[in-house]
DNA sequence: CCTACCGATCGGTAGG
DNA sequence: CCTACCGATCGGTAGG
């Protein structure tokens, strides 16, 4: 692992629970132990660190959600294990602050720039291949169901983050389920 | 309207947008035409303006969705009451960054004190209001609808703020018309 | 990767 | 309500 990829490590860390504006160099050079040239060398901006920690954390994302999944068959095989590995997402705590993605596209949803055209690309794609499974598993109206079903992850891991309520997830699947095709 | 309202009526509009963290002394006195110490003189940290802030956003939610519903009979027309009304705050805009709470809410989610304490303690009055009419209304269980209510919602939130995607009102609305009584 | 520095801004205070 | 100021920290640069 290169250096640049320790201070990432820390960097979405950092942000899922402060925020992507609260990773601010000064601070993380010195939880890293380096000066804050040093760190700052390796991004040439704030912004610049700011949309390297949303390319690592789509990739924490891809690896702990998407790729465990890749060995279901498409359509609603695929889609059932989505919807449970992204529940499963926020149940694991892969980020120590919540959902890394629900903090930075909040945070940046009234700030236009190229960090939240990151986010909201990410977010897309991600939204645009569960509306395909759907697809091809023959839901009536797939852009509602993946709507709904977005809408509950993201309200599970708003009430845990908010009143540390564990049954969320258990609420999120319950609903997702009466949804599911089959 | 004192001056003290004025200034927390401008920090609402702008922590709608960039956060109760972008709500900086400074900004806020220079917006208002006002010196930073003499703004600051009302509050006395930035903490009690924030604080101050989270308040006047209450009595506002307040006045935009639960005092319009107040002539519906309780139980089931009262609980579809506040099911359109809180839709309809967000389809009408009342700040300018979208909801408010939910933007607060993940803001302070990880920051323990007393403004994320504010924050959950005003949430939670007003899902425990609608999970009373949910009760009144003969609902199987109660707390399972209003989690997926408030999902619904939230989620048509960050919808429209992350994608402008003006349809996730009417994709809260019919998802909602499925889980009522009636 | 470092030290040493820049101007700007932060929250907050003194004194009137 | 004001001016004038405080130490700390911000993002970023110069030079090595």
């Amino acid at each position: 692992m290169s250096r640049r990829d320790a201070i990432l490590e820390r960097a979405v860390e950092v942000a899922s629970e402060e925020g992507l504006e609260g990773l601010t160099i000064g601070r993380l050079s010195s939880e890293l132990g380096l000066s804050k040239s040093g760190l700052f060398g390796h991004f040439g901006s704030k912004e610049e660190l700011q949309l390297a920690a949303v390319d690592a954390a789509n990739v924490i994302f891809f690896d702990e959600v998407i790729k465990p999944t890749l060995k279901e068959p498409e359509g609603a095989p695929r889609l059932r294990a989505y919807c449970e590995s992204w529940v499963g997402y926020l149940e694991r705590k892969v980020f120590a602050g919540g959902c890394f993605f629900a903090a930075a596209a909040a945070e940046f949803d009234g700030r236009p720039g190229p960090v939240r055209d990151k986010l909201r690309d990410g977010q897309g794609l991600w939204l645009s291949e569960i509306t395909k499974q759907a697809k091809l598993a023959g839901v009536k109206d797939p852009d509602q169901l993946v709507f709904e079903v977005s809408s509950l992850v993201q309200g599970a891991n708003a009430a845990y983050q908010l009143f540390e309520d564990e049954q969320a997830f258990t609420r999120a699947r319950q609903a997702i389920a009466r949804l599911l095709p089959g």
